[in-house]
DNA sequence: TCTGGGGTCCTAGGACCC
DNA sequence: TCTGGGGTCCTAGGACCC
């Protein structure tokens, strides 16, 4: 057991069977656009500045950012726009339909003014990065000053606001950046890396657990039932205690709140295991019609988003459902996974077997109100294809075309081949002698709809 | 009348295999 | 009057995050 100290603050590295704790020094700041959508907003209409300002979701339904005088209005996130129309009216809020190009582009932006504070940065949300601040110390004696600095950068360049947290562990970082939100005499940057115990102690104990990262709403009322009301208390809680109740993710929160580095910077962006699309209706859907324009369209933007990270899928899920909202009317939900013959990213072929899915959920004389699609099983072209060759029980008997896999791999790129291989006389009849009988399911007679006029 | 969309991880239980 | 043990894979459900 080593004693790593910095600062004032005294930690002890834990050594953790499967908890995977990472070395000890580590330092972790998050930085994290306040409001963000609304501040977007504001950039281009500075009129929007010192106003109350909602950015609403999808179909206006409900409220997904607020500005800081709404907050104080008491309207919660995701709390639906005709249960507070009333109360925007009376105090002059403005109401805004999102624009999320908009915010993916301003998201750009910050991150790459962050980039220029760290090489290690994990862009971890649209409006929020980690970085490490591991080796910095020469460059930035005091942790707070780089802080600062991040903050003036970015709202001189890019005109929005943003608070900077920084902590030894992940989640503590992401308390730290709660405490420079709420904190006014933060300044907009807390470090809880060189804050003396006592204070921190004092910040701690007044955080209610609900904060702390990780902690939900259910976990969090279980806790405080419990007794572990605070920030604090969760810290002083015995890892294994946390572990017997609430799980190897609770005592892991617990870790790094005692300054624990449990969760590791995440550079990369690994590629999704899953892509879903789905939307909620404006108006009540009846037909299988319109219910099938919806799929196709979710599916051929699920499936660009597949063939962007250059990914192939082996199954496709399709889900319905009613209004859950309208208890008057009768309910249902469903969804159904149809395997595909071979894994693939291709829009039409993704696309009639979501419908064939459809087709077979589907129940006349519903109102629906929502539908969606989930691509499942990705993964590497080339690995899908050899391990599902090796679940059927062919794999050793045909190095052969293992080895023409791999040249074609390396001739044409990994997607081509999961595509061209299907086609292939020799894998598509071993795979068929092998498959189960789901998998040989025909569903090519359901029509392609084309979903690119 | 009107209630977002897109992800992750963990766990438990069943099927199946040797 | 008694019913192995260990492993993998899959799915569903529950919790969390933004």
């Amino acid at each position: 057991m080593g004693r790593c100290g910095r600062g004032s603050i005294t930690l002890r590295c834990v050594a953790m069977a499967g908890i995977g704790a990472t070395a000890c020094n580590q330092i972790f700041a998050l930085v994290d656009v306040n409001n963000f959508y609304v501040s977007c907003e504001r950039v281009f209409n500075p009129a929007l500045e010192n106003k109350p300002v909602v950015v609403l979701s999808n179909n206006d339904g409900c409220a997904v950012a607020r500005s800081n005088q709404v907050k104080a209005l008491g309207i919660k996130m995701g709390t639906p726009w005709f249960k507070f129309k009333d109360l925007a009216k009376e105090h002059n809020i403005i109401v805004l339909s999102s624009n999320y190009t908009l915010y993916g582009d301003m998201s750009d932006r910050v991150m790459t003014i962050l980039r220029g504070y760290s090489p290690n940065v994990e862009i971890y949300s649209i409006d929020e990065s980690f970085l490490s601040l591991n080796g910095m110390s020469s460059l930035w004696p005091a942790a707070v000053d780089m802080g600062q600095s991040i903050r003036y950068r970015v709202r001189k360049w890019t005109g929005l606001p943003v608070c900077v947290g920084i902590g030894p562990s992940k989640t503590l970082a992401k308390l730290a950046n709660h405490l420079a939100k709420t904190r006014p005499e933060m300044e907009g940057v807390c470090d809880l890396v060189s804050m003396p115990q006592a204070e921190l102690d004092a910040y701690l104990s007044t955080t209610e657990v609900g904060e702390v990262w990780g902690v939900g709403r259910r976990i969090g009322a279980h806790l405080d039932a419990a007794g572990i009301k605070t920030a604090k208390a969760l810290r002083d809680a015995p890892p294994s205690w946390l572990r017997a109740k609430f799980g190897v993710v609770m005592e892991r929160t617990g870790n790094e709140l005692r300054g624990a580095s449990c969760l590791a910077l995440e550079e990369i962006t690994a590629p999704r295991k899953q892509i879903v699309s789905s939307r909620s209706f404006g108006q009540l859907v009846h037909t299988l019609a319109v219910l099938s324009e919806s799929v196709t369209s979710y599916m051929t933007s699920a499936a660009e988003k597949l063939r962007r990270q250059r990914s192939v899928c082996e199954a496709v899920q399709v889900f319905i459902a009613t209004n859950p909202f309208r208890e008057q009317d009768a309910q249902y939900s469903n969804s159904i996974t149809v395997p595909l013959p071979n894994p693939s990213c291709d829009t039409r072929l993704l696309v009639r077997a979501a419908l064939f899915g459809l087709k077979k959920i589907y129940r006349p004389g519903l109102a629906y109100k929502k539908a969606g699609v989930m691509l499942t099983g990705i993964g590497d072209a080339g690995v899908i294809q050899r391990s599902l060759l090796v679940q059927h029980g062919v794999g050793e008997k045909s190095e052969k075309l293992m080895e023409a896999m791999d040249a074609l791999n390396r001739r044409f790129g990994r997607n081509t081949v999961a595509i061209a291989s299907a086609g292939t006389n020799r894998a598509w009849r071993m795979r068929r002698e092998c498959m189960s009988p789901c998998y040989t399911t025909s569903w090519n007679d359901v029509p392609i709809v084309h979903a690119d006029h």
